[in-house]
DNA sequence: CTTTTTCCCTGGACGC
DNA sequence: TGCGTCCAGGGAAAAA
């Protein structure tokens, strides 16, 4: 499932491929994926577009065209595109061909149809984009303060409060598991419950698993893969996700999973700690099932 | 406002 | 071999 990492591995690849080159062709092959326009309508917009620049925001990938429109491809679960120069080959799966000028082509596949190919005109990027999108965690605007505005109030786990794009741009859940891992927090913690120390944590966590995977040029765990066909490696790189049973590398505690925001989760019981409320808010009162208080 | 649930979609794993 | 069932999960939309 490409996160961030695995759609900033994408970006770096596509980008010396797609700059500077023209959409010769586009065919649609899947409906759903354009969807509520028809294919045909969006093939024709796109064709004749040539590519300035290719940018990633959160896990859209943001491929800018010279006339100041641009294409939004977000690849959700099984998406993954690829550019090739020796002609296609079968394949049930395809969803996308686009032709470029100089004979290569970018193909896009996607098993579950649930990724999305939009595009918006240039007034439209920035707020379609802020409206779904919070900080860039691997930008300067976003830190500890930063995390710590977006996280107060909320009772909600922090695992599903990472897993909200709002909160911050790119986590799914996987990084999520391994930067709640790397900072020593319940996944199940209140959000809000956070002190100032586990926020810290927490932000330098959450830059380190995903550098970590962009290091690794994403993880292949089934669907995804670069778009010059290999896979990522960060898949053997896992600290949790996916390992319930095996030992926890800090303490040697069998890793456990649960469900969290109807997410499978993986978490060590020891190192991240048996219970949520456990974790140590000292400021906070310890108020009972205390509701507002009417009028 | 926040939080939770449902839905979309397919293929792989598993039980019988 | 061939079913039936469950699971994987990003995000939009509906429900609570």
């Amino acid at each position: 499932m490409p996160e961030l990492p695995e759609v900033e591995t994408v970006r770096r690849q596509l980008e010396p491929a797609l700059v500077g080159r023209r959409f010769e062709r586009v065919e649609i092959l899947d409906p759903r994926l354009v969807r509520p326009l028809e294919p045909l309508e969006v093939a024709a917009e796109l064709e004749g577009e040539r590519v300035v620049a290719v940018e990633r925001r959160g896990k859209y990938l943001i491929v800018r065209f010279e006339s100041g429109r641009v294409l939004l491809i977000h690849l959700r679960m099984t998406g993954s595109l690829r550019h090739v120069r020796d002609g296609l080959q079968e394949d049930p799966h395809r969803r996308a061909v686009v032709r470029l000028d100089d004979g290569s082509d970018v193909t896009y596949r996607d098993v579950r149809r649930f990724g999305t190919w939009v595009v918006v005109e240039p007034s439209d990027v920035g707020p379609y984009l802020d409206a779904r999108l919070g900080a860039e965690p691997l930008e300067r605007s976003f830190s500890t303060a930063r995390l710590a505005e977006r996280l107060a109030g909320r009772r909600a786990p922090i695992k599903a409060a990472l897993l909200d794009q709002r909160t911050l741009a790119g986590m799914g859940n996987i990084y999520a598991d391994e930067a709640l891992w790397r900072a020593k927090i319940h996944p199940l913690t209140p959000a809000a419950a956070l002190d100032e120390g586990g926020v810290q944590r927490l932000t330098r966590a959450i830059k380190e698993a995903l550098r970590a995977g962009i290091a690794r040029q994403g993880a292949t765990l089934r669907d995804y893969a670069r778009p010059d066909g290999g896979s990522g490696s960060m898949q053997h790189e896992f600290k949790v996700y996916g390992r319930d049973g095996e030992p926890c590398d800090r303490c040697g505690t069998p890793i456990a999973k649960t469900r969290v925001a109807g997410r499978g989760t993986w978490f060590c019981p020891v190192c991240q700690g048996s219970a949520p409320q456990a974790a140590s808010s000292s400021s906070n009162r310890p108020s009972r099932s205390r509701r507002h208080s009417s009028v």
